[in-house]
DNA sequence: AAAACGTTTCGTTGCACAGTGAAACAACCC
DNA sequence: GGGTTGTTTCACTGTGCAACGAAACGTTTT
């Protein structure tokens, strides 16, 4: 996990102005919202968050990385781009303060999203987090570095509920917990088996919920206390 | 058919973006930035502060108006331009934290400015604040609300320092003491003479200096003790 | 190996908008 | 009154930049 920031090529142009036109786009200025919460998404989703194709939102996100603004992860072929610190979020929330009307249509980070949500493919939230540490504390997964590996008793259990053993997982910083949750092709494929068993069930945009028989069978299966 | 005034005339539309996109000119930056002292200026001050045209300057300044980023006075031909509250200079300063180069090189309102400066046409900062105190309190003038008028006494001592005497004043809130300072022709008068005598100097930009006559001769013939 | 995917680069088009000169308007001065 | 000054309006030009299609690049998956 990367976090590689640009450096500004000609500093002493930046300047009061240069920051203020960044955010004074609408398809910037909407990614830039929709990351005000700290979490960190991918090009593409914020390319469709904002409506505008992923070419445009490429050229979008390299000049908000370049005014600094934002701070980009890389992640195979996916970039995660966040906020570039708190000051950012604090300019914005300055500036949504004196835009007359939308000071009442702001929202604050939905509590239920930040419980359960997808990570682009995976789970994520405090959910998402608890689950990936009772992994490891269980001994089913290991940790190397960013590398999530399953053990040999790992993939037994998991033969045991149906699931590819094949697959590798990587860790994901999840940014509303800071700290690491399942992500790569098992995180996928675990969290495609939950939505399938019907334990996680989808809820508007990226928000999951857990059904009653998730609980019961988090509890047993994943040893999670909910 | 035409279409009038595409210009956000409903609210509703007036979101992050536009906010950020008045701010995001040089221009515009650049007279807003002039007025985070709280300090009204009028058009054409503003105009040549930021390097462009008086026509320019005006449509500029019409659309900071109805973006609700400033109020404007007017005062016969002026029209006296200031910040719409605190909540702009905060989101202003919010934005000059995260503007890479100008973290360091934003300065802070420079002291001498704060000290004496030119507020548009006459005196104002700390010294200016100091010398309309010092003529209410010697009885050379009178203030009823924000007129400011020669007493006999005071028009027989400017007489004495050659000076008009018909002229009337104004008083003029200074941001930065928070209190009255001696504006409107009677001001332009009086900081002429003192700038004619050499008591004051011009420095860098609205910026004065006093020089070592004028420390005496404001001491002598004002009272004031520098 | 090939295929699929996320992302970036390139080339081009189109539009919003800052800028100006000329002129109108308004308030002040002698 | 006429002249001056501060500001705004109008009509027009030029350009910076967001947008997209097409294609290249790098990574992951099969």
């Amino acid at each position: 996990m990367i976090l590689e920031r640009l450096n500004v090529q000609n500093e002493s142009e930046i300047d009061l102005s240069s920051v203020a036109a960044l955010i004074g786009e609408p398809a910037r200025a909407l990614m830039l919202t929709a990351l005000m919460d700290g979490l960190a998404l991918p090009a593409g989703e914020l390319s469709e968050l904002a409506g505008i194709s992923p070419q445009t939102a490429s050229a979008h996100l390299t000049k908000l990385l370049e005014g600094g603004l934002l701070a980009v992860e890389s992640h195979g072929r996916h970039r995660y781009f966040s906020l570039a610190g708190a000051e950012v979020a604090q300019a914005l929330e300055a500036l949504m303060v004196i835009a007359p009307l939308h000071s009442s249509k702001r929202k604050l980070p939905d509590p239920a999203t930040c419980y359960a949500r997808t990570c682009y493919d995976h789970l994520a939230g405090s959910l998402g987090v608890m689950l990936c540490q009772s992994l490891l504390e269980r001994g089913w997964l290991e940790q190397n570095r960013l590398e999530l590996h399953l053990t040999n008793l790992g993939k037994n259990k998991l033969e045991g509920l149906g699931l590819e053993v094949k697959k590798t997982g990587r860790a994901c910083l999840d940014w509303t917990e800071r700290r690491h949750h399942l992500a790569g092709p098992l995180g996928k494929a675990l969290t495609a088996h939950l939505l399938e068993r019907g334990w996680l069930i989808r809820s508007s945009g990226r928000s999951l919920r857990i059904s009653e028989a998730g609980k019961k069978g988090l509890a047993l299966e994943f040893g999670l206390r909910l």
